[in-house]
RNA sequence: GGAGAGAUGGCAGAGUUCGGUUGAAUGCGCUCGACUCGAAAUCGAGUGAGCUGGGGACAGCUCCGUGGGUUCAAAUCCCACUUUCUCCGCCA
């Protein structure tokens, strides 16, 4: 959520800048709505005010045994008021609430202009290159099913499409990959997290996934919770309503959970395979950071989710996503993308975001500076990184002539061998 | 799932019986100052957040788990919910 105030007294900055992301919006109800809402705030805590003042008066009478008769009635009126307009005002902010959430956060002024995904800039590559195939090579679907160590089937058997059961040493490469990449983030400073695969509906609200995009979320019948579509939501709402000392910034954690998604709109794309399931797992990083050191922050977790493909010797390249492309609740998103030889191309393994203060407003997470000001910090995140996206890779990257995958050399002592087959 | 007891400021903890001078006693913590060569102890002062108005000093309003209600007036009364603890039941 955007700072009314601001949006309010800058009402053309914020429009130029949310009209790069192609979609144009219109401000001036806020602005009008802004304005009532001033405006009844200011009658009502007149009232207000004579109100408290009449009542202590009362109470002294009281106290004197005197009558206070007509000031409890003259009083009555005043409260029937406030009543009226107490309620306008709820009103008034409940449609400013709902345009205000429905606004995307401003675009860091780095961020390229572009329509979509296919203008976003290149920023690096890793030092491996896509490799060069001898032979044909096969998509991770097909070595997970003739290995069997991948079973759409049974995923569909026993829950349905997008569910995918793994086997053998495909089960053993997955929960390989979670420890390997939880060890490498907390030796690098993070902090572990383990929460809560559901959340309430404040947490979603907190990060920014309702109430915009409710019908990508699986919501659990009969409670108010939804199944996480990713851990930012659960680890970055740890935080939700606490102001934490300048001192203890920037926090860092690390955290896997499966990851459930919906999935709606994205019938037909990606129907084979591990890269679009309504399951997955992932290790996210969150950091909570001062302001003045988003941006860099957002650097070095972009380093640090990229630490783990290059652990793995994964050809992938950074890209910056532009402008039509960034996320609804991201001021700049870096995009880390595998190479996938059965896609033929990069695909993304990875997000890195920064939030500016877009989910601390929502979520109210402060920090009091050295000057004792409280103050709205920044949330980051990205993916350290998509499992199921990284086994896919993996399968693909390092499957050999004669059927055979080998396994990543930093993921041998996890696995117990260095060669699937 | 059943019964009971709680939820108050950074923490501990009064106040809730009998609604009114309580944004909230007291203690601890923290900040600044005094004392000291320095520190501890001691003494003094200060120490929540949000919103509205104002250039500012400041003034007003709101907040005692959350949301409603009663009342001129609610931390205090009523209702619902959430959550913590204790006991019972059930259970990996």
């Amino acid at each position: 959520m955007l700072d009314l105030r601001y949006v309010a007294d800058n009402l053309d900055a914020v429009s130029e800048n949310l009209k790069k992301r192609g979609n144009a919006l219109d401000l001036g109800e806020a602005a009008k709505l802004s304005q009532e809402r001033r405006r009844t705030i200011g009658e009502t805590e007149a009232l207000k005010a004579q109100k408290n003042t009449v009542s202590s008066e009362i109470a002294r009478l009281k106290r004197e045994k005197l009558d206070a008769l007509s000031l409890i009635e003259e009083m009555k009126a005043v409260a029937d008021k406030i009543k009226v307009l107490d309620a306008r005002l709820a009103e008034i902010e409940e449609q400013l609430a709902e345009i205000m959430y429905s606004i995307p956060n401003l675009l860091d002024a780095s961020v390229p202009f572009g329509k979509d995904s296919d203008d976003n800039p290149e920023v690096r590559r890793s030092p491996i290159a896509p490799r060069e195939f001898s032979f044909l090579p096969e998509a991770h679907w097909d070595i997970g099913e003739r290995l069997k160590i991948l079973s759409p089937s049974e995923g569909a058997k026993i829950t349905g499409a997008r569910f995918t059961v793994y086997r053998g040493f495909g089960a053993r490469l997955e929960r390989a990959l979670i420890n390997f990449m939880l060890d490498t983030h907390t030796q690098n400073g993070y902090t572990e997290v383990f929460p809560p695969f559901m959340v309430n509906r404040d947490s979603m609200y907190g990060t920014g996934q309702l109430p915009k995009f409710e019908e990508d979320m699986f919501a659990i019948s009969g409670t108010d919770y939804f199944l996480v579509p990713t851990a930012e939501v659960p680890v970055t709402n740890l935080h939700r309503g606490d102001i934490l000392n300048e001192a203890d910034l920037t926090i860092k954690y690390c955290a896997y959970t499966a990851c459930f998604r919906a999935e709606a709109g994205s019938a037909g794309r990606d129907t084979r395979g591990l890269i679009r399931q309504h399951q997955f797992n992932k290790v996210e990083l969150v950091k909570f950071a001062r302001p003045e050191d988003s941006l860099a922050e957002l650097e070095s977790l972009t380093r640090d989710a990229e630490g783990i493909l290059e652990a793995l010797k994964l050809p992938y390249r950074v890209v910056t996503l532009c402008s039509g492309d960034v996320g609804f609740s991201s001021a700049k998103t870096y995009d880390l993308e595998v190479y996938m030889p059965s896609y033929q191309r990069y695909v993304e393994i990875s997000s890195c975001s920064t939030f500016t203060d877009f989910q601390a407003r929502r979520a109210n997470i402060r920090y009091r500076d050295s000057s004792g000001k409280v103050k709205l910090l920044h949330t980051l995140n990205g993916s350290g990184l998509a499992v199921g996206r990284t086994v896919a890779a993996i399968l693909e990257n390092y499957q050999n002539a004669d059927g055979t995958v080998s396994v990543p050399e930093v993921l041998q002592k996890y696995m117990g061998t260095d060669t699937i087959r």
